[in-house]
DNA sequence: AAGACTGTGGAATGTCGTTCCATATTGGAA
DNA sequence: TTCCAATATGGAACGACATTCCACAGTCTT
């Protein structure tokens, strides 16, 4: 599809027009239009007016629309990865909640980048994307002392929470934004909390209980203290969990009614 | 949008033509559509056709595509979690991994699930899919004992972690189904391994690590696997991991350099 | 029986991704 | 230099799609 770059020659090849098209220009162009105008305002004929050409020349460079949103996406994802490390480089726990915090806010400033990262995610797993990532955040997980047979399983469960409660997250602060130009934050989660409050007393208790809980959170200890959390698994003792054992940590809880749980059952399909 | 249903005189109604268009006919039938020719086949036009009506009438009971893709998303997460609870109602840990299962098979088993879900999930986190599944992770979670300033945490990283790894996995299978028919798992397996060994063992000597790894594992076993690590995290001893302390749980790594590791501290936010 | 509301089928509209092709620009060969 | 093939570009044209619109049928109420 696409031209092989880097002969030799090509050295003066940039200057041949006033503003050669480019992969690169166009993925850039890409990315501005959509922290521009939204996920839905990436369309060929925007890029084409924005860059001041055809559409043939965009798909001379491009194979298709989507490859060029995962290219977008990897391109914004390895800025964001590519923050130097400490330079005391610290410990692999504060190395995995700065990158988890990079992505964190990658996520946020990107908005589009959410649905990208979760559909390249379910659609083609091993792309340039999960990789990255996935490095990024195990590397220091090795670097935890980790044994070498739980790294896998530890690098998706960071790699999974991380991504998926950033782009939660960014989804939250996308309403606040879109939705209700006059509301801020504190009236944003003081209707949701209130919404989860009229939940069904007996479909939803435990989604209901925590609905005060949604007023003050902070969004970003909220998150890192999900990363604690899977740093805390990934640290444990594997045979204090395995199969059969009960947490003794603390107290038994009140009145945990386990049996009375009602599947929230809805009709069947097929 | 939508007419009320449920009116006394409404009784009658079902019979009135000899097939009803209804909103959970057409749901039943975007399902049957997505099963059947996956993603992209759900169309309008597939739907007249397959429900032999016009477009007008399927929109006088769904509002536009995307509510009926999340109408169909929800359907499926609904039946898969309403598995009635196993009659002596087993250990929270037990129903946890139960509710964790009943996801990744519907989720492999309706493979636009995967992209639907995290598509719904980033886009509007609060629709009606995440609290279910929210609620049924939760619930559980709960009654494990978990003091209350937690269950949101845990509730999210086992969500995430959940939905993130089903996803990946039906993509996975997906592909092997789909990219190369005469392909089967194993050869689909040992040609991603040597992907991964070939890759830069520079920038990604972690991942490179696991190549092997991937030839004979079990999907479900790993999904597992997971699934206690969070567990682990869950219901670890708080004060253990958050802020100064270091694993003592498993012998010193080879060549791990955690002991010159030393306080984390989060960083400060913006 | 008549009117009103609910529900239906299909034609029309506009946008989009993509393809196609005529043409321009370039580097090298003659 | 002149010419050619490869590279690259702009824009018209196409087909598929979601959505809207409207004429009209079925059903209920009175």
């Amino acid at each position: 599809m696409c031209q092989d770059e880097g002969m030799a020659t090509r050295t003066r090849r940039s200057q041949r027009r006033t503003e050669a098209l480019s992969r690169e220009r166009i993925i850039e162009a890409a990315v501005e239009l959509l922290d521009a105008t939204g996920e839905g305002g990436l369309t060929f004929r925007a890029l084409t007016e924005r860059l001041a050409t055809g559409a043939g020349a965009i798909y001379w460079h491009v194979a298709n629309k989507g490859e060029l949103l995962a290219a977008a996406t990897d391109a914004v994802v390895a800025a964001a990865l590519a923050v130097e490390p400490a330079q005391p480089p610290g410990s692999p726990r504060e190395e995995i909640r700065a990158v988890a915090l990079g992505l964190f806010d990658a996520i946020e400033e990107h908005p589009w980048l959410a649905t990208q990262l979760a559909i390249q995610l379910s659609r083609s797993p091993w792309g340039s994307v999960t990789p990255r990532i996935f490095e990024s955040l195990g590397r220091p997980v090795r670097a935890l002392g980790v044994p070498e047979d739980r790294w896998f399983t530890a690098g998706s469960v960071l790699v999974h929470y991380v991504l998926g409660a950033a782009g939660q997250n960014a989804a939250n602060a996308a309403s606040v934004r879109d939705l209700a130009p006059g509301v801020d934050r504190a009236e944003f989660l003081d209707t949701a909390s209130k919404a989860w409050e009229e939940l069904d007393p007996d479909d939803y208790p435990f989604t209901r209980a925590l609905a005060g809980r949604l007023r003050d959170h902070d969004d970003r200890e909220q998150f890192l203290g999900g990363v604690d959390l899977v740093l805390a698994g990934i640290t444990a003792d594997p045979g204090r969990v395995s199969p059969k054992s009960l947490p003794a940590a603390f107290g038994q809880a009140p009145g945990s009614d386990s049996s009375a749980t009602q599947a929230v059952n809805g009709r069947a399909s097929t």
